[in-house]
DNA sequence: TTCCGTGCAAATGGTTTGCATTCCT
DNA sequence: AGGAATGCAAACCATTTGCACGGAA
């Protein structure tokens, strides 16, 4: 079974309709192995549908998320990044905090140690969420040592200045 | 060395003024236990101190997250919560996705594991963000199983429906 | 007496909603 | 036909900024 077929039963079995646009917004978006924004997807839909508006894009990722087909994330920049994540292994965040490339990872000995956590606090583990912050290779030799300052201490609000 | 003095030093070393209102904001900040917003944290100034606006508030808690005596984090409603981070170890956070009650723990196994695989990905580490989602056992007494749907995949928006 | 801080109001920007129109079924 | 989807504009809300005034150094 396909992502389009699996929207299409999520769609059948919601009592919600099938459109030419969520189907093209899929497509899109299953087009592009990075981690998109609403924003950034409804412009590359919009490349081939011009009158596409940035609601749907937004409204059919949230859609995807619910059926499963989406995972969001916010990787501290108060916006909201999708990738698609059916038949994917669950992963986190390596995040370059001066390129902004991503790698993904998944420990399950880092798992293990999670639901280890919960269980000695008398929680019922959900879900997670980690990222690690850091430098990747290629801009840790660009840049030399400065202020080494913190990308968890320093969460910057929603402006300008974040990230 | 205690909190105010620390934030004097700061504002001595980078030119910055002490104020009333900083140091009334620093007070009632250091005498919450809790991981407060900017709002929140405005209204209960504003306890003792009518006039003095969230503006000022919002301004001091990033001030405070530069001086080192604030630790600010996001979890994932798309507010900045604050607590006070001088003197205390670093922590992450095991969150109830029902009440809201946080606990804080440090694991140094996962901690390693971290620091292993950013370096096995040729990553520098600088920092992480992690939270675990859950239920508590108080909650988990309270509700009986319904559909066990996840924080992190279901990530919701700013809007009404957040959390 | 020169910046800095404050406080209001207005701007920003991602996200959400209201609503009239158009589309699925 | 009847509910759902779309698309525009307007609303929301945390956060940020502009600016005039009062305050610290």
């Amino acid at each position: 079974m396909k992502e389009l077929e699996i929207l299409n039963v999520y769609l059948a079995e919601n009592g919600l309709n099938r459109t030419v646009q969520r189907e093209s917004i899929l497509n899109e978006f299953l087009s592009t192995e990075r981690h998109v924004t609403a924003q950034e997807l409804a412009e590359l839909v919009r490349g081939r549908h011009p009158n596409l508006g940035y609601v749907t894009v937004f409204r059919a990722l949230k859609l995807f998320a619910e059926a499963g087909l989406a995972a969001a994330t916010d990787f501290g920049d108060g916006t909201l990044r999708y990738e698609h994540c059916y038949a994917h292994t669950h992963h986190d965040h390596l995040i370059c905090g001066v390129c902004g490339k991503t790698v993904e990872f998944c420990s399950h000995e880092i798992e293990r140690l999670q639901e280890e956590l919960s269980r000695k606090h008398g929680f019922q583990l959900v879900g997670h969420r980690m990222e690690l912050f850091g430098k990747c290779p290629d801009c840790a030799g660009k840049e030399q040592a400065r202020k080494t300052i913190v990308a968890v201490r320093r969460r910057p609000g929603r402006g300008k200045d974040r990230l």
